[in-house]
DNA sequence: AGCGATAGTTAACGGTGTTCGCGCACGCGG
DNA sequence: CCGCGTGCGCGAACACCGTTAACTATCGCT
């Protein structure tokens, strides 16, 4: 709540170039050996530094992977965007489309980045407990902040390809039926889908959502090697959106045939 | 290849005692603190003994989570087919709908457990690289192994399931439709379901992968915290049981209603 | 010009995995 | 039943790690 921001002075400047080289070797180590082998002793090593003055601008070291998490959350999110922007505004459906395919691309590619942000929040966060993350949860936290704006990117696509007209849609939605839900759970779906900001019926809420599963689901086997069929990956990825447009009763194959014109 | 198994000498007996109760000791780590703390020296501290000692049992820490790894998949394995065992053999349906909730019951009782098995296979195993895990995975070695073994369950029932008469299976089985897939996905996912033992047409195996895609996305969002509906969880898990059965023309609701009788 | 905040230093503590070399003692074979 | 050997456990040591404390020098603003 400061009413008047101080200009940058130099020092600022100088502190918030540290700070970015101290993440941009960190993230060096996490692409080439692991989440586990962010080491701020290593960091400090290859700046020239000594190990402690990197307290001068991060707590510790969970405090410097928090914060290399919430970057990669906003370099994933602007990667996904980015290609989404090839498309006009109006094909909401391409643009679903890129940027579920966007998702699994960074995410093969950068495979522990990928587990660092899904797989563990942040290093020894995962331990036992039914509320799970030990972490304090202030939602407007750093962290979760970029993972607010990462999902309102899939926010906001939903809620524009539900408010479009047919026309500008150029297929006709059908209502998906939704299995019985308790009325909890029918609560809290909605509930979840205004938070994002996609304000749709319950129909709609659970099969985003549902869509949402899968495509994490896919994702994370991929990346964790979990996944059966792990050669024809990308290709499955396209079964998989061809089945869920399918739900929504849009044949994928006419559309992008028709769009092709 | 031994053909003659010398009788367990005494000495065999006392270092298979050790070796459990070394796991048990990581075990408890592992529930305690999570994955990250499983310790050489804690373990040798709380055994009264002194840490090299345990190089006797194990070549390395990794060699121990991973066979630690591999107990949990056949815990987990084993705590599945152990409630599906309750059903009788011809209700298959029930059997399915009892693994799958028996997997995601599993999983949240023991999130560290499952965050090792299911998103790390083994520490500092995820470096980048297309192959992905950098262990070498004869695949007949020890953690592969269980987890054939624990993949087998679905596989098994997918299998008998399909080939269930209708009158075994109290509703006729629909033929699913597939998305269009390439001939190389076609390829691989008759490759997968055959290698599992799931003798099925390409439709099948395609519902039944996307069904463990589902499966798995729910249960690792839920466990990982990144699950929008994170209250209702379990009621989730049923809507999504329901709209699976739902792909395969079986009317849940209705089916364990008449079930009931 | 001087003063204070800031960034950096070295030393140290407690923790980790891992290797080496030694000794002891226990269980097996004769 | 007895000795022998082998497996077992130990302590020391090395190279890392995160983190804290005390201290210094330098830079920037008044």
């Amino acid at each position: 709540m400061e009413s008047v921001t101080s200009p940058p002075s130099r020092r600022d400047q100088q502190r918030a170039d540290t700070i970015a080289q101290i993440k941009a070797v960190a993230r060096d180590q996490l692409t080439t050996a692991g989440p586990a082998a962010i080491s701020l002793r290593a960091i400090a090593r290859t700046m020239g530094m000594s190990a402690p003055a990197l307290y001068r601008y991060f707590p510790g070291l969970d405090a410097l992977v928090t914060a290399l998490c919430a970057d990669l959350y906003d370099e994933l999110r602007r990667f996904m965007v980015a290609r989404c922007d090839t498309l006009p505004e109006t094909d909401m459906i391409g643009r679903l489309l890129t940027a579920a395919r966007g998702f699994r691309l960074w995410a093969v590619r950068h495979r522990p980045e990928f587990t660092l942000m899904f797989a563990s929040l942040v290093p020894g966060a995962v331990i036992a407990g039914p509320g799970c993350h030990s972490r304090d949860l202030d939602p407007e936290q750093e962290p979760y902040a970029s993972m607010r704006r990462f999902s309102q990117v899939f926010g906001d696509m939903f809620h524009k390809v539900f408010h479009q007209s047919d026309a500008e849609r150029g297929f006709t939605l059908r209502t998906p039926q939704p299995p019985p839900m308790t009325p909890g759970l029918r609560e809290e779906i909605q509930r979840c889908a205004t938070a994002i900001g996609a304000d749709v019926p319950i129909e709609f809420g659970y099969a985003f959502h549902s869509f949402w599963i899968r495509l994490y689901g896919l994702v994370a086997m991929e990346v964790f090697g979990q996944l059966p069929v792990v050669q024809e990956a990308e290709a499955l990825l396209d079964a998989e959106l061809h089945d869920m447009a399918g739900q929504l009763g849009l044949n994928l194959t006419e559309f992008t045939a028709s769009r092709a014109d």
